[in-house]
DNA sequence: TTCGTTGCAAACATTTTGCAGTTTC
DNA sequence: GAAACTGCAAAATGTTTGCAACGAA
């Protein structure tokens, strides 16, 4: 039996923030976000709508980059580009996996196939126009 | 300057374990494998040389499955796919990558497109032909 | 004898969870 | 008022690291 779901706004602001942007953020980067206008917000709500939207499906994640799980509001299979560098993910929407090589999938591995991702990674344009050794902003971790 | 490196036995039985599966085992899993077989064999150990082969190129990542980062002895770029019920990492050596697609990513980022990862989710087989509720073996995390 | 390697345990970083108080219905 | 939601802090998890002992050259 599932739970009755309540209206709750912390949970909306979430879901809007991670649907609002292209940066496929972090938990921890939806928390920073909405800090200033919700004070009273804890990252452990963060993580727990996040749980919540990837059950109902209105979120999905991208992976984890640098050691931080990353999160995308558009649930349409698309493509992705990390930059290795800085940790950017961009969207690239020019580009879709044939269909062919998911039914080429499925008959080589004999299962089931329900979703696919394909990931390039490298130098984003900003990282590889300047000295990329100064620029790794994001590879904290 | 970089560190000169000596041989050990230690060393030389992880990159084996890891080189001689095609499971793409987790850093726990080849320190359960070996430590049989090496009683005083430590995890850190099995870290810190995962992460000198990494470097050397001499294995990569293929990602983080429920939690845990998974590793790969074929370096040579391949496809995936990852079964959501147990977890299973099973290679597709059917498929590739067009190169086309990686041109296509190049010229719509702006970036330099330097790996491309490929990974296709689903049920395995096995998972597929019993109850896939029974079976969530390694989703333990 | 030198310096890389290891075991061990502590430290870390991210994520999850228990509980008591709060909000929504 | 019942049940879901939340803050807080503690716990859990996977990985890294400092240090003294060990092992290879």
């Amino acid at each position: 039996m599932e739970k009755a779901r309540k209206h709750s706004r912390k949970r909306d602001a979430i879901l809007q923030c991670i649907c609002g942007t292209t940066t496929h953020p972090s938990a921890e980067w939806v928390y920073a976000q909405l800090k200033s206008d919700i004070p009273d917000l804890s990252l452990g709500t963060v993580y727990r709508n996040i749980g919540m939207f990837r059950e109902e499906g209105k979120i999905c994640s991208v992976g984890v980059v640098n050691g931080l799980e990353r999160y995308d509001g558009n649930t349409v299979p698309h493509v992705h580009f990390i930059c290795e560098s800085c940790g950017a993910v961009l969207d690239v929407d020019a580009i879709e996996v044939p269909l062919t090589l998911r039914k080429a999938a499925e008959s080589a591995t004999g299962g089931r196939v329900s979703g696919c991702s394909l990931s390039f990674s490298g130098l984003c344009r900003n990282c590889e126009s300047s000295d990329s050794s100064l620029h790794k902003i994001n590879t904290t971790k």
